[in-house]
DNA sequence: CTTGACCTTCCCCTGTACTGGAAGGTCCAA
DNA sequence: TTGGACCTTCCAGTACAGGGGAAGGTCAAG
């Protein structure tokens, strides 16, 4: 199949799938006697893994690893449990960041609705912040 | 003040200094003969504000529209409402996505350390994701 | 035979907040 | 006068995941 028509089967853009194919995530596929890339069906599950991670919050640089370990012909299992574990952890980190933040910043909005703006303060721009 | 000093005063760098001029964050600084930049000290409480305001999360953008409203002589009090009420809105937006994708992730992450590993599938490349 | 839809490679652009470095000018002390 | 520390402008690059568009080749239908 032709580049088109896999972007329309996969539910990507064909601006997508020579990204991926650049950066080692799709193999380079055979050409017809004209340069037209000609695809097997079977890009289309690699395809299907590749969203299902993204949504994850897997980068397409730890997709790329976990497709080459399969590549290779092993099961990719123990890198991709590791994979998910960081993920994990980052989540936890990065939730604990925002949530902190948030709290700052509702009481610096709570200050700049309860206290008189009259009050302000030229030198220092604003006194909310 | 030279440029120099005032990133030692304020804690930022050289470069980051021309670059909030470029930006439109600090106004353009008298220059001496030879054409160094001379600044006046009040730009350090300017510079702190930034600081303030980057911790609160606002982008570079949205600090200069106050900084902006300011010089221009008015009290920004109810845009940076506006600003903080906007932010706060996007914290719990992106607290909840994340607490989502953490839902999600650990299940896939239950999954793959429970269900037997052997039975992994060619075709999808790995059944945990 | 020509039109239009498709394909190829190529390079630049997006947004964020800067950082690094090159090439050259200035200032002050020894 | 020379050296080093400072300053100037401009260009390029960082990470991420592609998007936009140019210039040109290809294929099937009318």
């Amino acid at each position: 199949m032709r580049i088109g028509e896999l972007a329309e089967a996969s539910g990507t853009s064909t601006k997508a799938l020579r990204f991926y194919e650049d950066a080692g995530l799709l193999p380079p596929p055979e050409r017809t006697r004209s340069g037209y890339r000609d695809y097997s069906p079977e890009v289309i599950s690699r395809l299907d893994f590749i969203r299902r991670s993204q949504s994850a919050g897997l980068t397409l640089a730890q997709i790329r690893e976990i497709l080459e370990i399969r590549d290779g012909g092993q099961a990719p299992c123990a890198h991709v449990q590791q994979l998910l574990s960081d993920r994990l952890a980052d989540l936890d980190r990065q939730i604990a960041e925002l949530q902190a933040l948030r709290a700052t910043v509702a009481q610096l909005k709570a200050d700049a609705t309860t206290v008189d703006p009259t009050r302000c303060d030229a030198q220092s721009v604003c006194r909310y912040l």
